[in-house]
DNA sequence: GTCTATAGATAGATAGAC
DNA sequence: GTCTATCTATCTATAGAC
């Protein structure tokens, strides 16, 4: 049935390749994003696996190549989910409000994500940089955030002076200050951005905000 | 002139507890702020003060309450600015876009506080935790925040249900991702965000969009 | 308060057999 | 591809003289 060479046995133990990388990638990725670049362990990822460190040495040739990995598998994961949203129907303001809710609930559900890049933002962004998979494939949002920008000015709807990239941050800023400084905020001001009772309340303002600033009236320049 | 005890020397060298304690604070803060708290050296920090390593552990007890040390003064810095801000004479809409700026300038001013706040909550916010200092003095901004909220409201100028903390929470968004995630977004999107000829450009921005959020005509509930 | 020297633990990385 | 054992460097922290 399957190869002698390169073996696939989903369920099964013993050699494969495939199998063994991703589960040193699952493992990394929550080792990395709980205790940071320098606080991760090799040792400690290679006695979560049921392979032993010598193998992450084999597959990845180091610690840093390892979190470029990481990394980039953890990007893939969001741009996937911006190439799932389906907007087109939409009229300009309510996809912007889905775009938004689309990318507050990424953040909620992937805070794995989130600290791996502040991480990566304390290193300069050196792993991205030096990575050939993460360097130019950019962001599917901004294609669609572009389309709906021009749409809404089109109609009369927009009126901000912005472009996708940085409407792309203003959004991003909420998600990801919300997940990031979770812990900092909590403890300063006694209150819990990822409460759940207080998820719809945030995930509205973040579409109240962005619409808001997208459709004030403005003074002519 | 001054005591044998503990003599004052602003100028010179030699015993001044005072004296080192901020040297070592000061290089300390960098030296965190740029490798992150396991990244960072204590020989290192010791190597670019005129004291030795065995003075850290002398004045502070060990890395860790090194740490907290830093945190609490580059904190106290920005309640101080906050309690600087004067806007009791402006309109609520000007007094909110003036307090907006006013996180903005200083995150810009200030990338160190935002690497360590960053830092701090990889590690769960466990120093500010573990902090007296930290732990009960609050933002001195939120009650600024407050009165402008509550006279705008009265004034029929402000529309959103909001309350001081979250709005805090929407300002510092903007400003603290623009600084913290400068280099990720930088190499994924192309586009640098504390690039000065934009400087204008993103401090119009946040303030353009607090206002048009708090002041947006909304469907009655 | 300040220095030198070093303890004690542990990290990332690799050798080499199978 | 996988394992055990280990090298080499380095880190935090402290001992002890002055």
């Amino acid at each position: 049935m399957t190869s002698v060479e390169e073996p696939v046995r989903p369920g099964g133990r013993g050699r494969d390749a495939a199998r063994t990388r991703a589960e040193i990638l699952d493992v990394a990725t929550q080792e990395f994003a709980r205790a940071g670049f320098d606080g991760a362990r090799v040792d400690e990822i290679a006695a979560r696996t049921r392979t032993t460190k010598r193998m992450i040495y084999y597959y990845f040739g180091g610690k840093e190549q390892l979190f470029t990995a990481v990394l980039e598998r953890a990007y893939g994961a969001i741009r996937d989910a911006e190439r799932r949203l389906d907007v087109e129907h939409l009229d300009p303001v309510a996809a912007i409000r889905r775009l938004a809710e689309l990318t507050f609930d990424h953040h909620e559900r992937h805070p794995d994500l989130v600290r791996l890049v502040s991480i990566e933002n304390i290193h300069g962004a050196e792993h991205i940089a030096a990575s050939r998979k993460l360097g130019r494939i950019g962001a599917p949002a901004l294609d669609v955030i572009r389309r709906i920008l021009a749409a809404g000015r089109e109609a009369g709807l927009f009126t901000a002076d912005v472009d996708a990239i940085d409407l792309h941050a203003m959004i991003s800023s909420f998600c990801f200050f919300r997940v990031a400084n979770r812990h900092t905020f909590g403890t300063l001001f006694g209150r819990d951005l990822l409460d759940p009772a207080q998820r719809e309340h945030y995930r509205t303002m973040l579409g109240d905000m962005v619409i808001a600033y997208l459709t004030a009236e403005r003074a002519a320049g």
